[in-house]
DNA sequence: AGGAAGATCTACT
DNA sequence: GTAGATCTTCCTA
């Protein structure tokens, strides 16, 4: 199994985070294999975004949108790390958020982090970076490099695609950017 | 110093 | 299922 390269993510936001479920997020802790494959995402375009954050043009807090494609991306909403992978060419700020994940391995680990079981393990964007033990100090580094602490793997697996409105923004574009696996249990809500 | 942020938890009906 | 409280950072004034 391959792992994602940077022209994967050097595509249209969109596209990329359709793509990108049923692919896997790996988290190796300790020599320890924590994975999930995604089944939730959603994307984030610049200026004319109103919800993100490089809305407002280029700031100090969400430059990385403007960076490499495949560079994760963390930030902090309501007291909870959202994981992001920076998406299309250099200098177009975009970004996909990962909203949930289906454990496949390490769910006793997240379990314990999570101090939840079942759907609630990692069932919505902030509470997979905790199952997974994601934080700030993952921002800026490359999910293409499978010698890291956390990569994501390709799939050829097919899977059912569903679109939404994102969730809990508070002006959303007309265009339906949340993509999730339809059936799947983890999606959130 | 204040407020906003793309969320989650708990405690109810 | 819904309502309201509350978690923590970073930006702007």
């Amino acid at each position: 199994m391959d792992i994602l390269d940077q022209d994967f993510y050097n595509q249209d936001a969109s596209i990329v985070a359709k793509q990108l479920l049923g692919k896997y997020l790996i988290r190796v802790y300790n020599n320890n294999i924590i994975s999930g494959r995604i089944v939730e995402t959603e994307a984030y375009y610049g200026e004319q975004d109103p919800p993100s954050r490089a809305y407002k043009g280029y700031n100090n807090f969400a430059k990385l949108m403007w960076d490499t494609p495949g560079k994760i991306f963390i930030y902090m909403v309501h007291a909870h790390w959202l994981l992001n992978i920076v998406t299309m060419p250099i200098g177009i700020p975009s970004a996909v958020l990962i909203r949930a994940i289906e454990p496949l391995e390490g769910l006793d680990f997240m379990e314990v982090n999570r101090t939840k079981k079942g759907k609630n393990v990692s069932n919505g964007p902030g509470k997979l970076t905790k199952a997974m033990l994601i934080d700030k100090s993952f921002d800026g580094i490359m999910a293409t490099n499978i010698n890291g602490d956390l990569f994501i793997k390709n799939s050829y697996e097919k899977v059912r695609i569903k679109s939404s409105h994102r969730i809990g923004v508070r002006k959303d574009l007309k265009r339906k950017l949340r993509f999730f696996i339809s059936d799947n249990i983890f999606v959130s809500k």
